[in-house]
DNA sequence: GTCTATACTGCGATAGAC
DNA sequence: GTCTATCGCAGTATAGAC
């Protein structure tokens, strides 16, 4: 908020940052240590703790810019009335953000998927579980039935789905994330039978 | 093969099992020391070696039932020939194999969803997801869209959901079950477009 | 065949010196 | 801001008691 300078004077902090993405991202978090981070950085694991006090909050703070990003859609979600408007207009922008190729967001959701059950246990995990259920909420009445819940929890994994099939590089030659995107209305914006 | 007989004269190879399949269900697998299996069986973790060669044996073998059951399932679909009449008949055995009251797949499944991570990088975790990709594929034709792949791996997935969000006891009250069949169904049943 | 004692390596984490 | 040293616990290995 106040001190608009940066004050600190080396950069180890962000640097811990790429190298633990890149290094979970390709291996795993349970299977990426301290002590491979440190060395990549050419420091020791002790100095990995005057940037962050645990290894869960490196894991964290590569979460944190898409748990904003998303509570951002959530509350843009909840100015609109529930209905086939809502339905659609929720499903396309967070279909937009699983697949923007300017931010990392594609990287992440993949390694989310990818690392689900180390973050499950994070106090950021928790919120990641918290807002699946509230985008969730954001596809149904609130009198909704059993089936209209779970196709609208499918609908929010069909377009985790393309996001993560299509190809990072290449404009999705096959057209998978425009699939997805299709299956997701059809199961949410769907007159009940 | 040979050798009718059980030479074995404890039943401890059970007793971890049943140890290890109740605190990974409740704490989760990385969660779970060896240290506490043993302890709870008042044994030392070096005799846990003496029955399975390592931590991930234990969890394997815990799977090892559920595998061959689908294998089953897999092997019945490949005799019929692709079309709804297979999808269907894929669809209502396998959820009726995640859904069964008298084994422990219900729990079983519930498991492999909450420990997919650590699951994953099993030999046992690669069958796994083979055993997926092949039940996806007797979902559809060879000459199959990418839309018609994507909504066979959600038919899928529908299934899991309503299975782990179906109360473990009582007849499933609310119909979840039966919801995600429908969905199901739907979803890979259904004329292209 | 079944298990204990013991020890090894590597992990995440901490304390305190520089 | 980074180091060295150390801690306790994890999974694992083996020698040998019974």
């Amino acid at each position: 908020m106040a001190g608009g300078t940066d004050e600190r004077r080396t950069d180890t902090r962000e640097q811990i940052r790429a190298v633990a993405l890149e290094l979970f991202a390709r291996q795993g978090y349970e299977q990426t240590s301290l002590r491979e981070i440190a060395e990549r950085l050419g420091v020791t694991k002790a100095a990995l703790y005057y940037h962050y006090r645990t290894k869960q909050e490196i894991l964290s703070s590569l979460l944190d810019g898409q748990l904003e990003e998303l509570d951002a859609l959530i509350a843009w979600g909840r100015t609109m009335p529930a209905g086939a408007d809502r339905s659609r207009g929720v499903l396309e922008r967070y279909n937009a953000m699983l697949t923007s190729t300017i931010d990392e967001a594609p990287q992440l959701i993949r390694f989310i998927q990818d690392n689900e059950t180390p973050i499950r246990e994070l106090a950021a995990g928790v919120r990641v579980r918290e807002q699946f259920r509230e985008i969730v909420d954001l596809l149904v009445e609130r009198d909704a039935t059993t089936e209209q819940r779970l196709r609208a929890q499918l609908s929010v994994i069909a377009l985790h789905l393309g996001a993560c099939a299509a190809d990072p590089a290449a404009g999705d030659p096959g057209g998978t994330t425009a699939a997805a995107l299709r299956i997701a209305l059809e199961l949410s914006v769907t007159p009940r039978a």
